[in-house]
Parts: structure tokens; sequence; C-alpha cells
DNA sequence: TATGAATGAGTGTTCATTCAT
DNA sequence: TATGAATGAACACTCATTCAT
């Protein structure tokens, strides 16, 4: 029972000049969200912004909702576009390599418009309370999944669903909190090292506890 | 250039009854904040759901703004008190032990009002916006990091400051996502292994690896 | 199965002051009504020419629907109240009499303030489009029912609801229709008597007709 | 200082396939009226349903309101035209017969398109708001009163023009207000008994007060 | 001639905030 | 101190109409 489509669009632009002007007020909300937020983006403002009447902005969206919907699904796409073109040619590097290039390819991606998608994350929640399905992340999700699954039994973990879980947001998340609170990090290189370490120290199968016996005490205190 | 005080309290209640009516709207925030989320949560909704007038709002805080920061800000105080509590018995605790018992608290604290926690999360960007330093975010840092301290030359991080800066925030993003997409995994124990393993698979130091020497660049590359 | 109780009001006034805000809103509406007709009564336009602020129009009338429906429901409120006061005295009068007076006073109601009453007259299909079903015609129906019954063995007609709907609509439209189209007639007493001689016609016996026998079938031919 | 013509046409329509396109302009008013009602029907609306675009609306209506009344003009003429033809042949007949039948043809005329009558009908205030006069009115009024005018030395009424207002008036709100209130009084054989009742007994000389004498007092009361 | 993209004034409505009582 | 009536700027959105193509 899907509650309605995705109402980001109003109608498709026939002619070329209509769809020069959905893109450009599909630029200019990126741009007043960039500088104003979401709650001081008017729609008034916005087609301002993009040269065009409020009128032309509501016959290609249905909604100033709809609007940012399809800034983000835009925005979306494009990432998820870019990961998987990406990963491809990484399907046969050893992981070590492969995670250390995605993590870089995840932060390169964020350090082009680092408030771009500062703004497009912290509007998220209210794109849920919209009743949008977050497909990108679905796919996302997949796309790690199918990436992971050929190797998984030299992995420790023995739950997929719930490995590519904990990678996907723990990435995800330090990427994005470093973009907000230490966008020095986005330039160090050890960065992509620490971040790394941590999937890889999640994956990697716990070293046999070797040789010379210890006590319980030990052992746990050693790790 | 300090930008202003933080606005969340207009003047300290003198009286008894103007503490419990101070009390009763913070409480009144939370209400409806938890119903209708920020937006939709209007000042005069939130009096009458306090039972005070509107003015009487405006008499202990200064605006909308300051009225949430108040609300944020007492939960976060008291989120880090609590932390900080669990703490300090783990202080001597080895090292898994501890952080397993650490996450544990965490998903503990947001599983009791999960939509409080999430709702309270999504007002964050907001603050920052209107110029709140996070200085609760800081002291957990440090409260962190002062944990971690003692033990740190016995793991692999070399960079103190960054593997707090890592671990705060995979596990907080980890526990925060769980709410919002998985709650099944907020009781599920095996998830809390996970985020451990996350953790300390993070701090452990690399298996020694054994024989054959290996250049710099090929130690980075293997797993 | 109603749809929504009649969303006329949104709060009772309670201070002094309050009313005579409320009361100043519904002059004004009725000014702005008959000036400028229903469309281009705006709520802003009204609030204004009642001396308030827009805020406060919405703090007493929960739409421009509202508003409008209060004042129409006051307007019948007391237009049913007068008949029914009017009606009173008449009752032991012999039906012309009865008949001519209730006529008159039919008359004078819409000549105190034609416009009015043809603008609000105009509003009522709008009502129905609301869903708020007419209870004053209803009740003007029943008080000439019972106004009719106890003489309805003299009379010709057999059914009473139908004739009850043929002379309450009959001397409405006309009266009505004067107002608009002959307002001249509201002032001439040759009117009273032709449409008192409309309704007391259709109620009279047909005159006995003399001599030769007709079947059925003439009799409801001839006249 | 005359207003200005009536404004509902641009220019007539020279090709046939001009003729096409104006006529399927009109049905879709038509249409989009019934389905919508007037504040609802926006020219766009109508043009998308006629099959053509809002310019080549424009180019044969200067505007909505010419538009609705080119349609409200067809509409009436026809009606006019109608009751025309039905009237002709009933000039030589009794007046009882020919009024019956007359009725009959009012209702048979609105039962045909309840809706679009209606919805028709409660366009009209804002038609004279528009300052058209109403030419078919006037038409009927003379049709009807060149009806009654060579049989009115029998008839009670002395007053012509009153007698047509008072007939016409009441018989067509009697008829319209059927289709709203009572419709199922449409199918009703006695409502025409009843109306015609209405009209006859109007026109009908008072009975002949016979035999027995009375003072004026006794015969007024008495009916 | 036909199209449909573009316009923008104008609408109903909300809500943080003030201030007379 | 507490109240709640009053404020009014601001917002999302519509639709009759125009005009470049």
């Amino acid at each position: 029972m899907p509650r309605r489509p995705p109402p980001s669009r109003r109608r498709a632009p026939r002619q070329e000049r209509a769809q020069a002007t959905c893109d450009a007020i599909l630029t200019a909300t990126a741009r007043v969200l960039l500088k104003d937020g979401y709650e001081a983006a008017s729609t008034n403002r916005i087609a301002q912004e993009a040269g065009v009447s409020v009128g032309s902005l509501y016959q290609y969206f249905p909604s100033k909702e709809g609007l940012v919907t399809a800034l983000m699904e835009q925005h979306r796409a494009r990432g998820l576009a870019d990961f998987e073109a990406g990963l491809v040619p990484l399907a046969s590097q050893p992981l070590p390599v492969a995670m250390r290039a995605l993590i870089r390819q995840v932060i390169m991606v964020k350090r082009e418009n680092p408030r771009l998608h500062q703004v497009l994350h912290e509007l998220m929640p209210r794109m849920r309370q919209w009743g949008l399905s977050d497909i990108y992340s679905q796919r996302l999700f997949r796309l790690v999944r199918a990436f992971l699954a050929p190797r998984f039994e030299e992995l420790r973990p023995r739950n997929l669903d719930m490995a590519v879980f904990v990678l996907v947001n723990a990435v995800e998340a330090l990427c994005h909190t470093a973009v907000t609170d230490r966008p020095d990090y986005l330039e160090d290189e050890s960065f992509v090292e620490e971040v790394a370490a941590l999937a890889l120290g999640y994956l990697r199968p716990e070293p046999a506890t070797a040789a010379p016996r210890r006590t319980a005490r030990e052992r746990v205190v050693r790790m």
C-alpha cells in the first residue's frame, strides 16, 4: 500500500527552455538552502534566485517539499552512481586496498561541496517524516553487501547484514562528522588510514591467541 | 567576538513555584516536540500543554530558540552525567569489558526514550546554526580521552585525539542510526558485540605479521 | 455520520474586549461582503475593515469559510426568531389575515437590508457545498407545517409536506426576487396582495363545480 | 456611459475548424463546471479538458468571465427556444391544460441535466455583478405575458406585469428548488399538479360569494 | 494559427512575540 | 506575577492571463 508516488516532480519539461528553467530552479534551491537553511528558504526567494517567477517553480514542482525532494534525489542518485562506478574496478582488489580507495572516495565526494552535503544530510529526517522511503540508502546497502559477500567467509563477522550496517554507517558518519566538526581531517591522509583501520579491524579475524599460554585475565587485558 | 551568551534562560526562577512552572514548561516542550516535531511545536501549544499562559513561558525563556536550547542542555547534561557516572567504575576494568559496558550503556540510554533522543538529535544542526557551541560534545570527548589515555601506549593508534574522534563518533552514530533504522538491533545482544568489535578492532595492534619482510608500502596495503 | 461540526467558531471570547473584537469582525464581514462580494472579500481586508489584525480574526474563526458561516448563522437565527415571534400571535387568526401578515413580515425583513439578504442568499449554495446542513430551513419548514396543520382539513392540498414546500419556497422566492429585480414591488401594497392571493389560491378548495358531472380525468384537467 | 459590450466572445470563428474548437471549449467548460464548480474551474483546466491550449481558449474568449457568459447564453438561448416552441401549440388550449404542460416542460428540462442547471443558476448573481443584463429573463417574461394577455380579462389579477412576475418566478423557483432539495418531487406527478394548482389558483377568479350574504369581515375570514 | 511556458499579484493562514489588564 | 488577546510579517501556493516561438 504505497502512500503516494514521490511528489518530487509535477510535470516533465517538454521544450528546451523548460528544461533550462527546471535546472535553474534546482540549482537555485541548492544555493538558497546553503545560504539560509531549509526554513528560511522560501519558494519565492528560490524563484527569485533562479531568475524565474514562483509560478514557474510550481509548474515543475508540486510543493516546496517536492522541490527539495527532487534536489535530494538528484544529489543522491549522482552520489550513488559515483560510488558504484568507483566500486567496480575495486572488486578484484585486496580488501585493504579497496577499502582505502572507497573511503578516500567518500571523503572526496564530501569535500567537493561540504556545505551542500551537510545541508542535505540535515534534511533527511524531514524526508523520512514526509514518508519517502530512502531507496538510495537501500541501494548503497546492497552494493556494499554484494562487494563484501564473496570474501565474507574469510572475515570475522558472521552476520553479513549487520556487518554492512555497521560498516556503512560508521564510515559515513565519520566522514560526515568530519565535514562539520573537523574539516582539517578531510585533508589529512592519516584520517583515511584511521577510518580504514576501523573498517578493516572490524572485519579482520581476531588474532589466533598464540603460543605462550596466558591466564584469562591476561588475555582479556592484552587484546 | 563572542556571539552572545547562550540564550537559554531569561532569568533564574527565584521562588519554588517559579521553578515548578519552569520545569512544567520544559517537560511540556519535550512532550510537544515528541508529538509534533519542532516546526509544529508552537509556543502557544507548549504553554497550553504546560498549563500556563504564553506570557509565563516568555517570562522564563527569551524565545522559542532559547526554550529548546534549555531543554537540549538539560537533556545533554543528564546524559553526560550518566555517562561519566558509568565510566568511573570502569576505569580499572580491562578495555574489552569496559568497552562493552559503555556501548551497552549508550544503547540503554537511547532505548529509554528513543523518540526524544531522535528529535533532539535532529535539532542539533539548528543549535549549531544558532551559534551555540556544543560544550557537551567537548566534555564527552575529554572524558573518553581521559579514559583512553592511560592505556594508549599499548594500543595501535598513534593520534589520541583522532582516535577519540573516530571511536566516539562511530559508536554514537551506530547506536543512533539503529534507533531510527533498525530498532530490532537495540534488543539484539550481538549488535553490542559487533559495535564492541568495531571499537576494539580499531584499537587493537595489528597482528605481528610474521616472517617475510616487507616494505613499508606493502605493510600498509595488506590487511 | 455527520461530516464535521459546523466550523463557524474557533473559541468563545472570554473577556469583554474579546467579545467586542468578535462582533467587530462579524460586522466588518457583512460590510465587506456587501461591498465586494465573497471572492473579493479577503480575510486581510475584513480584518482591516474591522480594525483588528488578521491574527485576531483567526483567533475567533477557524477559516474564511467559518467566518462566513458564523455570519450566516447569526443572520438566519435572527430571521427565524423574528419569524417565529411574528407567527405566534397569528395562530388564532383567520388564514387570510395571518397569511398577509406573514408575507408582509417577510418583505419587511428583506427590505431592512436588502443587499445583505441578497449576498447571504447567494452564499447559500457555497454553504451547501461546505457540507453544512441547513437547519434553519428545516426549522422554518417545521414552523410553517405546525401553523398549517390544524387547519389542513379544510384546505385543498392533501399532502401537507408538499404544500409547505410549495408555499415556503414560492413566497420566499418571490420576495427575494423582488429585492433584486423589482425593488419597487417591495413598497407596493398590491404586491403583498398578489403574493397572498398566490398562497391562498393554492390552499383554497376548488369551487364546487356545478351541474354536469365529470369523470375524474376531466376534473383534473379543468381549472 | 455604456459599460461595455457583453464580453462573451472575442471574435467569431470564421473557419469550420475554428467553430469546432469553440464548441469543444464550451462543452468542456460545462463539464468542468459540473465537476468542480466555478471557482475550481481554472481556464487551464478547461483548455486541457477541451484538448486545446490555454492560448487557443483566449483566442476565442476574452476572459474566464466571457467564457462562462457565453456558455450561459448558449444554455439560456436554447432553454428559451424550447420554451417558446412548447408554448406555440398551447396558445389555443384551455389555460389549465396549457399550464400543466408548461410546468411539465420546465421540470423536464431541468431533469435532463440537473447539475448543470443548478451550477448555471448559481452563477447568475455573478453575471449580474458583471453588469450583464439578463435579456433572456426579459424575453421569457414577454413570452409569458403574450401568452396570458388574451385571456387576462377572465382572470383575477388586474396587473398583468405583476402577475407574470409572480407566476414566472414562483414556478421557476419551485422547479429549481426541487432539483436541489427534493429531487424526488421531480419524478412525482402530484408535484406537477400542485405547482399547477398554485398557478391556476392564483389566476382563478375568487369564487362568486354565493347566496347568503356576508359582511366584508366574514368574507375575508372565510376565504 | 496554435502552443504552452512564463508571469506575479494576490490568497488564506500561521505563529513567535508583545503588552494592557 | 500571570494572563491571554492582539499583532502582523511572512509563508506556501494558485490561476487568469500574456506572448515568444
